[in-house]
RNA sequence: GGAGGGGUUCCCGAGUGGCCAAAGGGAGCAGACUGUAAAUCUGCCGGCGACGCCUUCGCAGGUUCGAAUCCUGCCCCCUCCA
């Protein structure tokens, strides 16, 4: 990463990338942490089929400390990921079948070896099902129960949007068990640290807790700052859902796109957080302003896109994006649907049944609306028409759709 | 277990027999403006073979010409008491 820079220690960077949120002890963490010693976890529950950009936040800080000469722990939620974690929500989560658990942690994992570096003396993943899975209730029960005071648990601040909704017995335990993942891993992978983001705070400080009174031994907790945008939602969200990491839920292209259309006012701080480029490199770029700041966007989106997806996505994707947007003319790589020949009647396809068949629309009623307030140019000419008719001919050579200003679709006979 | 309150369209939240596909807000979508930004303004915002029809107000039944609104049973949540 650094091109001959003055090398800046590992948590002066992550200071200065604005992602440390909270630390337990500052000295003590950035000793182990500048100098190699640290060997931290950072826990990931199965609730999806795939990543997404707050597990890829977590991953860049595991990469980040493993270059600095640290070894991570990925630690896939098989076990708690049964619990489901309360924090910060307002509503339970559905309860996961563990079949479906296993499934989500078997797609976490091909993701993540793109990410991090698995091996004897590099990083290890484990599964924290292995031990939950067998504990013994009353055991345990004596075991750990003594050292969690109902009276702060309930004061957490991860709980707090659940007091009035209501909390389930299920859901407070979750707490514990990732209290005793930490004693576990403390113990028998001396791991002496947990990262992870900032709603899981109480949960963390649950476990070094459990580590001073069981053992008398200290741990250490940090969390990083989560990825807010200027109004203060989350990022890495859309109507539709999550930014997901698997190419086949969100494409390259669609991804791209994301960053390149984050508002102004979030771009250095998403380039600072989320991205390796060089901090002096981003500092000079803090001094653009306006439409200037178009440039920086596209950095943004390209090199996330490269992180995530390649080298080759992720010029793909910027190729497209310049051809779409910026006159360009390679917009090859755009979003593309086969439409099938049983599909079309009288030798061609009406532009409704296009536009849903597109995935565009999801009711022939948004996609009469879309005809109607002008949203929809084939080719670029505006559709002016909801009888509008795409030919067999023009579906040959492909059609390009555009929906709204943004939007942009292929649609082309299979 | 007891007493009270509540479950409404993506979310919040009005509505307590017909004027309700259901106020208002938010989100979202489209249009104007612009820089593929923000803010602002305008329109849309259950579905469909669409001046009509169908599905929706926790679930299942019932009363009624007619129910989100009334009755019965069930499920879930909150508060207080145990």
């Amino acid at each position: 990463m650094g091109k001959g820079v003055v090398l800046m220690n590992i948590y002066d960077e992550l200071v200065a990338r604005g992602l440390i949120a909270q630390v337990t002890d500052e000295e003590e963490i950035k000793d182990l942490v500048n100098n190699g010693k640290a060997t931290f976890y950072i826990g990931f529950d199965p609730t999806a089929d795939s990543l997404h950009v707050g597990h890829f936040m977590a991953l860049s800080l595991m990469k980040r400390l493993q270059m600095a000469g640290n070894k991570p722990i990925v630690l896939l939620g098989g076990g708690t990921g049964l619990i489901g974690d309360p924090s910060g929500r307002t509503d339970m989560r559905s309860m996961l079948t563990p079949e479906a658990i296993q499934y989500n942690i078997d797609c976490f994992k091909k993701q993540m070896e793109r990410f991090i570096e698995f091996g004897a003396d590099k990083a290890i993943m484990v599964n924290n099902a292995d031990w939950l899975a067998k504990l013994n209730y009353i055991e345990m029960l004596r075991d750990v129960g003594p050292h969690f005071s109902v009276n702060n648990m309930l004061r957490a601040e991860c709980y707090k949007q659940r007091m009035e909704k209501g909390l389930s017995f299920l859901e407070l335990n979750y707490m514990i068990m990732q209290s005793y993942d930490f004693y576990y891993l403390f113990q028998y992978h001396s791991c002496n640290m947990q990262f992870g983001g900032d709603d899981q705070w109480s949960n963390m400080l649950g476990g070094t807790e459990l580590i001073r009174r069981k053992l008398g031994k200290d741990a250490y907790a940090m969390t990083i700052t989560l990825l807010l945008n200027s109004e203060g939602n989350k990022m890495g969200k859309t109507a539709k859902g999550a930014v997901w990491l698997d190419p086949n839920k969100t494409s390259p292209f669609e991804f791209f796109q994301y960053w390149r259309n984050v508002g102004d006012n979030d771009v250095l701080k998403c380039i600072r957080m989320l991205t390796f480029l060089p901090l002096e490199q981003i500092d000079d770029m803090d001094q653009w302003e306006g439409s200037q700041l178009n440039e920086a966007k596209e950095i943004l989106a390209y090199e996330l896109t490269k992180l995530v997806h390649g080298e080759e996505e992720a010029q793909k994707a910027r190729t497209t994006s310049l051809a779409l947007f910026a006159g360009g003319t390679d917009d090859a790589n755009m979003p593309t649907t086969e439409i099938f020949s049983e599909q079309l009647t009288d030798g061609g396809i009406g532009i409704i049944d296009l536009l849903v068949a597109c995935g565009l629309s999801v009711s022939k009623s948004e996609a009469r609306r879309l005809v109607q307030q002008g949203g929809v140019f084939i080719n670029d000419t505006k559709v002016a028409s909801i009888e509008h008719k795409i030919t067999l001919e023009d579906l040959k050579n492909s059609v390009k759709i555009r929906k709204g200003k943004k939007t942009y679709h292929r649609a082309l006979l299979k």
